[in-house]
DNA sequence: TTTAATATTAGTCAAGTGACAAAGTTATGA
DNA sequence: TCATAACTTTGTCACTTGACTAATATTAAA
């Protein structure tokens, strides 16, 4: 296992490090697409191009890549909000909020991965949702909350409890998250820039009429 | 396996219907919670308190156990929609499609294991996902699709493609389907009746706002 | 260049997977 | 009642799973 202060410098990590990118990004792929249970190890050490063994060897367990994956995925979320709304201070609250909601579905429709992965976990109890919850999940969500009790108060969005709002724009995600359905069906990838722009105004203008 | 025909009465066939009954209610839960792959034939087998050998007697493999599984659930859903389309004869066409939202929400809402069990095949192509498009999910679609292109036509539903009004109309089912997350989140069950109804309401005036 | 830490691979383990053959049990119609 | 079809169980198959040990290869600091 890697421990956690490494003495050599920067290039020595670079193998190290570029390795655990791409088993950390085979992983996603494979954790989201399947679940947790349903991939294998040695599924995504193959798609990484590399044995299984290393897996262990770079995370110790599967459960703690799994952990990494996610801590990745949704460090890379928050960090995008949160840029986004650090470049739009002094913003007034209503173009704040929508601004933000079409960024998070921006995001999930370039990375589908995340609402993937919190579905598989999301249905039934157990301690990889509880972790999730604890760890990522239950700021966010109180972060969107309140901001959809910010535009309630001011009469943007309809009357409702919040906690609603919050759901149907993560339920919105599922265009994205269920590519492979949509397309099959409609014979175009939701997923396509244009058709995204279409689909997030129409979001914004139901969930927020009051703009 | 158990051949189309047989020859014995009704109540014969009693104990293995009764059988078949348990064994795919049990393959539902388990199905819809962690997916296919993910779900072993032993685990439905303990569940339905039978031996995981009477699986492949009955179905002969577990895909067609999860067939028979798909089949009876989306025959479910399609029963209760028809009944209640059915029950609105004569009735226009906003009031009419209206009411059908609130049925299919109702019906996720108590059998969250529909949106479950779609979800976990939608997010990446296959040979299930198929099946399941050409035999439940592409006629379900059309009709969908063709009820929001109506009311928008009337002025009821914004502009905007259809296609987008379906998927956000699947996409609030997460709601349910994400029981767990939420019950976390919110400490509540958002299956509670209530919740349900004043859910279902914010729905319907969010997507269908003309009314 | 040597040396010790880091990184990767080979091989193996018990446990679990779907599937199957065959024998046993139960109920039914003659 | 008894033969027969329907149902259930026991035991096993080859294969895959996550995890682990030990050995090798690579790297950078001494």
């Amino acid at each position: 296992m890697v421990g956690e202060k490494k003495r050599v410098p920067a290039e020595a990590q670079t193998r190290s490090q570029k390795t655990r990118r791409e088993i950390e990004a085979a992983a996603l792929q494979a954790f989201s697409e399947a679940g947790y249970d349903a991939t294998g190890t040695r599924l995504i050490a193959d798609r990484a191009g590399v044995k299984q063994q290393l897996i262990h060897y770079h995370y110790g367990s599967k459960l703690k890549l799994w952990k990494a994956v996610a801590d990745g995925l949704f460090d890379a979320c928050r960090e995008r909000i949160t840029r986004r709304s650090e470049g739009l201070k002094g913003v007034d609250d209503t173009t704040r909020i929508q601004l933000l909601v079409r960024e998070f579905l921006l995001f999930s429709a370039e990375r589908p991965e995340l609402g993937r992965f919190m579905m598989h976990e999301g249905g039934c109890p157990g301690p990889r949702l509880t972790w999730l919850h604890e760890r990522h999940t239950r700021d966010f969500f109180e972060m969107t909350r309140e901001g959809f009790e910010a535009v309630q108060a001011k009469g943007i969005a309809p009357e409702g409890d919040p906690v609603h709002f919050v759901y149907l724009l993560l339920g919105a995600t599922s265009m994205f998250s269920q590519a492979a359905e949509v397309s099959l069906r409609t014979g175009q990838d939701p997923r396509d820039p244009e058709a995204v722009q279409r689909y997030v105004d129409l979001v914004v203008r139901l969930l927020l009429p009051g703009i």
